[in-house]
DNA sequence: CACTTGACCTGTCCGC
DNA sequence: TGCGGACAGGTCAAGT
């Protein structure tokens, strides 16, 4: 589900809504299979008895696609959303007022899709939820996460303000003789982006997405930094995009997806051009483009 | 090693 | 209205 700007909008969601509180239960009271709750979320009754029970949420923090909230016991939960995860907090009672959205949530969760539920001590809730069971959750000792396969792996923020377009244009050597497109999707290369953005900021730099990388000019390595910078900073601003399960954390969808040049806008006119958008497969996901835009020069 | 493909799941949409 | 197949925002483990 989401990538690098969804889950950056649950994280600063989060961070406002559960930072200081005090886990009192983890559990599951849905129609989540036991096998589902193992697979989502394996650690033992005695981990969560330990590690979890009367912990105080010290942080919020985002890597990649991945989300730590850290804990004060020093565990950290790591939680990956992958296709159609949820991280939604419900207040106890009237907590946003008459109205608010997250306040028409109580009593909707938990539902069937819910696979972990965090019970805090003031009566609110967070809400694992994951209707295509991709997602997950894992307990791990704060000082251990940087160790695991994924973070050792991943590639490195491209928001970040000391990454740079040479630094960008560095990261696919790696990759040269694939798609720019599989490139970019390749989490090793540069975190966060997924099929959305890839294909936004490809039509913004004016690129083919089956453009071989070792075929694209160190200008055209320019410009795609600068599209997947601003695409990612306009969705944050816009609260990400919700394609179908999206919501942050506070139930909310995104509306990204109003401003999209080309994602699912197959059969309407290129804003750049007037072209017709059309969709086809690339790297094995779908892929929008402008067919007169992106030509696949170098 | 680089690269591609299929698998993991459930739900929805589209054509017959 | 039913049914089969394709497809969906992501990653892995296999294969070549």
């Amino acid at each position: 589900m989401p990538e690098l700007p969804e889950v950056e909008t649950i994280r600063r969601g989060l961070q406002e809504l559960i930072v200081g509180k005090i886990i009192k239960t983890v559990s599951s009271d849905t129609a989540a299979t036991s096998s589902d709750m193992v697979k989502s979320f394996p650690n033992t009754p005695a981990d969560v008895e330990q590690f979890i029970k009367k912990a105080k949420i010290t942080d919020v923090r985002r890597r990649a696609k991945v989300l730590l909230i850290d804990l004060s016991t020093n565990y950290s939960l790591v939680i990956h959303l992958k296709m159609t995860g949820q991280l939604v907090f419900v207040g106890s009672g009237n907590r946003f007022g008459a109205g608010h959205p997250n306040d028409s949530l109580i009593g909707l969760l938990p539902d069937k899709s819910t696979r972990v539920v965090f019970d805090f001590t003031d009566d609110s809730h967070l809400y694992f939820n994951d209707q295509r069971k991709f997602g997950w959750v894992r307990l791990i000792p704060t000082a251990e996460v940087p160790d695991i396969d994924f973070m050792k792996k991943v590639g490195p923020e491209p928001l970040e303000a000391d990454f740079t377009a040479s630094g960008f244009a560095e990261r696919f050597k790696r990759r040269s003789r694939t798609s720019i497109k599989a490139a970019l999707l390749d989490q090793t290369v540069i975190a966060g982006v997924g099929n959305i953005y890839a294909d936004e900021s490809l039509w913004g730099a004016k690129i083919h997405p089956s453009t071989v990388v070792g075929d694209l000019s160190y200008s055209k390595f320019k410009l795609l930094y600068s599209e997947v910078r601003f695409v990612m900073n306009l969705s944050i601003d816009k609260g990400g995009s919700t394609n179908r399960n999206y919501v942050n954390a506070e139930g909310k969808k995104g509306s990204y997806m109003d401003f999209a040049r080309v994602f699912r806008r197959e059969g309407l006119p290129c804003p750049r051009c007037g072209t017709e958008i059309i969709k086809i497969r690339v790297a094995g996901r779908g892929t929008h483009i402008c067919p007169n835009c992106q030509r696949g020069s170098r």
